[in-house]
DNA sequence: TGAGTATGTTCAG
DNA sequence: TGAACCTACTCAT
């Protein structure tokens, strides 16, 4: 479900809920009940996303890393605890219960700069550096829709943003990453920056410009988005009312103007 | 109500 | 490359 966007939004939660609280940690659903057993009455220190991961940090080298996966998902505002909760954290009136993570694990200090040394730039972060993504993007024969969403190239671009960040830089989805220009992909960039900011104030996705604003909306988790091309292939294009594609890359659904992406 | 699909990653073959 | 993970939503029946 999530790119990160929503990552960084779940992390601004948990800084305005719960960081600096002293707090109760469970496991209803019993697969982190050892784990949480050793956080229990632990001040949660701080926390930090990179990309689509999530950390949580606990001091004297104790960190909670989450990935949500496809079906995770961290619900707050008091929801109760299911049995499917892999984990709860509660305190300072409120309560995060994670469902479903593709991952849910204690950490050492080094497991977590290890995760993060093996992911790339994440466009969010003020520091992050983009040309460690370029250097790897300019040596691959690999098309970029396929880069844009590798993880360890550039960090919390999912499919959504693919399609749409593809779409708004007019990129034709199967240039081979070598033959991507600095130029075109400083615009790739700063439009990740821009879009993924602009995403996790309220962990809903926003690409499509006012003036082109008309049609059905896209269904994301009972949420309604506006998008470009993303799930619009039986749909003409906004811009130039070419029929938008559809095709299978990286094991993921590519959705593409043929005519404003050429 | 059941089939199909999905904002993702890892691992086996 | 495909299966597994195993939830929530959409759509057809």
């Amino acid at each position: 479900m999530p790119e990160g966007h929503s990552i960084r939004h779940l992390a601004n939660v948990f800084e305005e809920t719960l960081v600096g609280e002293k707090v109760k940690v469970a496991s209803p659903q019993g697969r982190f009940q050892a784990e949480a057993d050793a956080l229990n009455d632990k001040t949660l220190e701080s926390v930090t996303a990179h990309g689509k991961h999530l950390f949580l940090h606990f001091g004297d080298d104790k960190n909670v890393h989450i990935h949500l996966g496809l079906y995770g998902w961290l619900y707050f505002d008091g929801d109760p605890a299911t049995e499917s909760t892999r984990m709860r954290i509660e305190g300072n009136g409120t309560a995060a219960n994670l469902i479903a993570p593709t991952a849910c694990q204690l950490w050492t200090d080094e497991q977590v700069e290890d995760k993060k040394l093996s992911l790339g730039p994440d466009p969010i972060h003020a520091d992050s550096d983009p040309d460690r993504a370029w250097v790897k993007l300019k040596k691959s024969s690999k098309p970029i829709a396929a880069l844009v969403m590798d993880q360890s190239v550039i960090a919390g671009i999912g499919n959504v943003y693919r399609a749409e960040i593809l779409f708004m830089t007019k990129t034709m989805p199967f240039t081979p990453g070598k033959e991507t220009t600095e130029a075109e992909f400083s615009e790739i960039w700063d439009l990740s920056r821009a879009l993924l900011r602009d995403g996790s104030r309220d962990g809903k996705i926003r690409t499509v410009a006012k003036n082109h604003l008309y049609g059905d909306e896209v269904r994301l988790h009972g949420c309604a988005h506006f998008s470009y091309v993303y799930k619009r292939s039986e749909e003409s294009c906004r811009i130039c009312r070419s029929r938008v594609q559809q095709a299978p890359l990286a094991g993921r659904t590519l959705y593409w103007c043929p005519s404003c992406q050429s």
